[in-house]
RNA sequence: UCCCCGAUAGCUCAGUCGGUAGAGCAAGUGGCUGUUAACCACUGGGUCACAGGUUCGAGUCCUGUUCGGGGAGCCA
């Protein structure tokens, strides 16, 4: 019963046989194997068999099992088996009969490991289900095609993007999840506390004492790992953090999550140009992979979800990315044609209706925005030499809006304590991001950059709620 | 947080002028079939989100609440 298989994979023992591995060996036909997985669909014939269509999550495929009736359960398990019951099913792999699949399995047991206890209330039904409905069964709908096929890409990407860095020649940083700084200078935090929320230390002025905090000062869920990153680059050249990030902004948009993963290289000796070069060479890499790697489960979004999904992908990948300065942008949103709800004038901030007609009407491309007045932007951006622009770019992508949002950062000591000091930030609390300039600083940049906001350009699933496991959202924490 | 839209069978939706509830899919049963988005027939399935109000009478009109979706802002 335990040896899976033989000859097929011979030199391993007792490893399991996944649906994937087999079928990249499907050439070979005739031998005994054993899957396990669950049942997508079961369909009976008269001619004395089912077919069961059973799938085990490592590919997007199902694979056809062929019962027939002779079996001694056919007709107590085998006729009475529902969509998403699991199995474990033995027998030989031949050639099909059939139109639809070119193998299949020839069953001569089946082995029922689970039941589905009321096929009419099983959420997963075999039918049509909208995103919407399979939000509110965040622990079933891994076993949907489409949120299955979301996970394996999910998986792809990740990991080239660690392959891709790797390559490049740097390291992944593990930045703290509690930090003591707000890096952005704005937004909301989580805040971290094990002090009695019903019962909290108070000092004569009514003040909290945060110095009988676990921490004995006030910490956050962190909003970005940069300024930790920035440390560690100004001493191993090139370094990423990848991981979680936390945002308590009431933001209800199909754009943005409570929780979400982010991407944040830093380069030492790095300009601007540098750093959008970095970007696009990574997109290329994760696009270029995720294509290759996962070309059963691209081809599922390109039919069901956006039919322009390969093509916009290789569009990318065959593509100059177009640089264009905040100004230029500007200039060409006051000459085009077109009404804008907020009109367009030099120093204001770019609504979404204009990174929107940019990247989609205008270049219809992702774009690479850069050199934005500094006053809409984050004090750590390095003050350009005509003292009204930043060097930061944001690349816009068509349908999503910003993926990726970066900068060179100000090393110039003075420069940057007299941003911090105009953002009103305490300097005592940077003092450590401040040593930075101190000692040795160089020119340096980097980015930051969505995941599931990446993920959702790459499939086409529109909202990021679909493209993280279990999404964090204001009011929405299920699971 | 703001604006707009919505909530009716397990799911997706229809429901006319205010007059006591419908379809497709799913499920169950039977028929047919090397089937594969199967097909045919039948059956079961409803506190019309919740709470109030108007009315002889409310799924339908009004108010509030909750939840969901789209857009905006914040951003990644």
């Amino acid at each position: 019963m335990s040896v899976i298989i033989s000859s097929l994979r011979a030199g391993t023992t007792k490893h399991r046989l996944s649906i994937a591995s087999l079928l990249k060996q499907a050439h070979q036909s005739d031998q005994r194997i054993s899957l396990e997985g669950w049942v997508r669909t079961r369909r009976d014939s008269k001619a004395g068999v089912s077919f069961i269509a059973l799938y085990d999550g490592s590919c997007f495929a199902t694979v056809q099992i062929v019962v027939p009736d002779s079996l001694i359960n056919y007709q107590t398990e085998v006729l009475k088996l529902s969509t998403g019951c699991s199995i474990k099913v033995s027998g030989l792999w031949v050639s099909s009969l059939g139109e639809g699949q070119n193998f299949e399995m020839q069953a001569d047991t089946v082995e029922v490991l689970g039941w589905v206890e009321d096929p009419d209330q099983y959420a997963i039904s075999p039918k049509r289900h909208t995103l919407e409905y399979l939000r509110e069964v965040q622990h079933l709908r891994p076993r949907t095609n489409i949120i299955g096929a979301v996970a394996r890409i999910r998986h792809s990407a990740a990991h080239a993007i660690h392959e891709f860095f790797h390559q490049q020649g740097f390291f992944w940083l593990n930045t703290p999840i509690i930090t003591t700084n707000d890096c952005e200078g704005a937004g909301e935090l989580f805040r971290v506390s094990t002090l009695d929320l019903l019962n909290l230390p108070k000092d004569d002025q009514g003040q909290l004492r945060f110095e009988e905090d676990f921490f004995g000062r006030e910490t956050f869920l962190t909003v970005s790992g940069q300024l930790n990153a920035e440390a560690y680059a100004l001493a191993l050249s090139k370094v990423y953090t990848f991981g979680p990030t936390f945002r308590a902004e009431n933001s209800n948009t199909s754009r943005h999550l409570a929780e979400f993963w982010m991407l944040e290289p830093e380069m030492a000796f790095a300009s601007l140009t540098e750093d959008a070069e970095l970007a696009v060479k990574l997109l290329k890499h994760i696009f270029s992979t995720v294509l290759s790697e996962r070309a059963d489960d691209i081809a599922f979004f390109n039919q069901w979800v956006d039919k322009t999904c390969i093509q916009r992908l290789e569009h990318v990948l065959n593509s100059e990315f177009i640089t264009m300065t905040y100004t230029e942008a500007v200039s060409i949103l006051m000459k085009v044609n077109k009404k804008f709800e907020y009109p367009v004038s030099w120093g204001i901030d770019l609504q979404s209706e204009h990174e929107r007609y940019l990247a989609e009407d205008h270049v219809k491309a992702p774009l690479i925005l850069i050199d934005y007045p500094k006053d809409i932007k984050a004090f750590y951006m390095r003050c350009n030499d005509d003292g009204k622009t930043v060097a930061a770019m944001d690349v816009l992508a068509p349908g999503i809006g910003e993926i990726i949002g970066g900068s060179q950062r100000e090393e110039r000591l003075e420069v940057l304590t007299q941003r911090m000091q105009e953002a009103g930030l305490d300097l005592e609390t940077y003092a450590w991001y401040l040593d930075l300039r101190r000692y040795g600083s160089v020119p340096h940049a980097g980015f930051g950059l969505g995941f599931e906001r990446l993920l959702s350009y790459i499939t086409g699933v529109a909202n990021i709620r679909d493209l993280i496991p279990f999404p964090r959202a204001p009011g929405q924490a299920k699971c």
